[in-house]
DNA sequence: TCCAATTAGTTTTCAATCTGAACTATATGG
DNA sequence: CCATATAGTTCAGATTGAAAACTAATTGGA
């Protein structure tokens, strides 16, 4: 990112065009341009984006993978392809568990592990050297596919400051003020380990693995409610960093009290916890109940189907008025409601019907098809993201290494 | 603005420098920088400032206003400012009123003129004929002052599309697809005539001229509930165009139908007409009834006092929403909602604190101080702001005539 | 087999633009 | 009246992409 307020230089011109060359080479992905077929989609001449390229393949974030010809007369062109021996390690801290994956430049998941992990109330110390193990074990799988790691992204069920580390703020894992210190997960790694929110990293990896349109509410139905803005392709988190809370907004006006100090929220008619006890639930392990709940809907138990029904209803206003406030026009459900979405779907979309008729396509109401890679796709590809982005930086770390 | 896809040439270093020069000058606003402060101010070179401020003067965009010395010793500097002698014509159709100002480049309210016109369900060409009066007003009131006037800025109370000059739907006046020409109001202005939505340019308006923070939320209590979301100092109108709609929030899931087809909207509670009538007070012309019901607020009449405070209330449920799901931390009342804010303010922020604790500091919420003329100064703003922004193209168009 | 046609990619020249340093211009104060 | 200080200009140098000429590699037809 250039600083709007910063003067231009004569290099700025190349550090953008470093960043255009990359950032077409990504989005072509499996066509593998060439030289030619670059210049002519992006608008500069063949010999600057020779010179471009050129600097792109010595820093090694670009392969050149042979000719390819077509039939087509004519000298044929070198294929150009993002560096599959170039990856980041994506991790994620969640309630119930710990994962972690290799994401090559490319955005191909080359390995992934994940365990049960009951984090709620634990040390932050602990978690991370639980988690400090996986990462080792992603590490060794990339070593022996030959992938060098640049970096990472860790996603936690939380508020955090991305500059500084620190989760300020993971209700349900009883976190509060916690530095992180995530990059000793990674010694090393040139890009570091960047934090990240678990439902924005799953709105990004809806965005960029998933499919997801240029403007959508991702909604993430992990533990609590919490959500994803996506603006033209990128992230919306707000001045504070906090934006997209959807479990908090006011869908009654009359409801219970919440856990956050309010009254009303969406989280208290549509979070798991709230969906268990009007289910008729018992308390238990979260894997179990969400099985039972699953069991009670399938053999169209009434008391389940009622619970699952008001959520979906409660959604559907919180949705209505989101979609009218941002001007929203697509919405991608995640995580917990992903799963229930066949049952909450039509309650959802009556509500949303009833409460701002004709916003919403309901063939633009999608459930996400990522299952439980999204996130940490997501907090992988924020960091690769911003090597496409500012190649220039990463090229001049990788002259003076 | 420079697409984002678009090769970086070496002149787009100009381009961005002009711009970032042209602004540091108009954000230095009465302090008339010399060239040497532009400098340090900038980052760039006294050569590099020296030459871009020839181009800007040489356009007339910037004039230099004479020597000044502070008492220091060295060569005074030439103080240098945005033209008083060029202007923008801001205008503004309303349900009840027509109203036109002259702007000059500096921000300055030169002119203002308005009328009473009960434009509601009147043919567009008709309310485009009266305003075209006003409008030969306004060019003779610039010539009189010797401002060149450059371009305009037309606000409606409905959704627009800006590029095709069409009010796609403004239910207040009963139009709907009705294509406008504005250009025609200011015949041979070189930047034409720029058509905008009233709401969204009274947030600008609050921004740029009424000293509003980088980002908050503009509501607008006009004959509609309205909003305008600022973000980052910037305008955030969502993919269709339609953001910030605060008056079709879902406040109530049991509320009554509201005109946009929905069900417990804003607008239902807290709408001029929904107040007037919880209010009591008959039916008549909208000044006489705001009168009225100013007058029994000041007489602590019981009904019309629980009328402004269930107002209130439900727009402190739509703002904790809003406030929520965009992370938005202040809040402008403009229009209607500034006049009875003395009433309504206490319901309100009793109704935040209930669903929101603590999300928005009450010092965060504020009513306009720019009366009638913010939407007036951020339509004209709106183009005015274009050419700090892009002056290039400006001089450009300049150097031609 | 060989050459014209075609497409890919490189080299060269040129113009735009900023930086940095040297220079000119104009004030203050002892 | 001159040393000092600050404003602003001029000019050489570096970076960069455009444009055009050039080299490289392939196909297809004579």
């Amino acid at each position: 990112m250039i600083d709007a307020t910063a003067p231009g230089r004569v290099g700025d011109v190349r550090r953008r065009n470093l960043s255009l060359v990359l950032d077409s080479i990504a989005r072509t992905g499996d066509a593998k341009p060439s030289r030619a077929q670059l210049a002519a989609g992006t608008g500069l001449t063949k010999a600057a984006v020779s010179s471009l390229v050129a600097d792109l393949v010595e820093s090694g974030l670009v392969s050149e993978v042979g000719l390819y010809r077509d039939g087509e007369r004519g000298r044929p062109g070198q294929g150009l392809e993002l560096s599959s021996r170039r990856g980041v390690i994506g991790m994620e801290i969640n309630v119930d568990y710990l994962a972690v994956g290799v994401v090559d430049l490319a955005g191909n998941l080359r390995f992934h592990s994940s365990v049960e992990s009951p984090n709620r109330g634990l040390e932050p110390a602990t978690v991370m050297e639980r988690l400090g193990a996986l990462a080792a074990e992603a590490k060794a799988a990339a070593a022996t596919e030959g992938i060098a790691i640049l970096g990472g992204g860790l996603a936690v069920p939380g508020l955090v400051d991305e500059q500084r580390s620190v989760v300020l703020s993971a209700p349900n894992l009883h976190w509060e003020n916690e530095p992180l210190n995530p990059g000793a997960l990674l010694e090393g790694a040139p890009l570091g380990v960047r934090l990240s929110n678990e439902a924005n990293s799953a709105a990004l990896g809806e965005l960029w693995y998933g499919g997801g349109p240029a403007d959508f509410l991702y909604v993430s139905g992990e533990v609590g409610v919490g959500g994803g803005v996506i603006i033209a392709s990128e992230l919306y988190t707000g001045p504070g960093g906090s934006a997209g809370e959807l479990g908090h907004i006011v869908v009654n006006p009359d409801g219970p009290s919440c856990s956050c100090g309010g009254a009303g929220c969406l989280e208290t008619f549509a979070g798991q916890e709230a969906i268990f006890e009007a289910a008729g639930i018992p308390p238990g392990a979260l894997e179990e109940r969400a099985e039972l709940l699953l069991a009670a809907l399938r053999r169209r138990d009434p008391q389940a189907t009622k619970a699952v029904d008001d959520a979906g209803r409660y959604l559907g206003v919180a949705l209505a008025s989101s979609a009218r406030l941002m001007d929203i026009e697509a919405v991608v459900l995640g995580g917990h409601f992903a799963t229930l979405g066949e049952w909450l779907r039509p309650a959802l979309l009556g509500s949303l019907e009833r409460h701002a008729p004709g916003l919403l396509d309901p063939r633009n109401l999608t459930l996400s098809g990522l299952e439980h890679s999204g996130t940490l796709l997501g907090a992988a590809g924020q960091v690769i993201r911003s090597v496409i982005e500012s190649p220039f930086e990463f090229l001049l770390a990788a002259k003076l290494a």
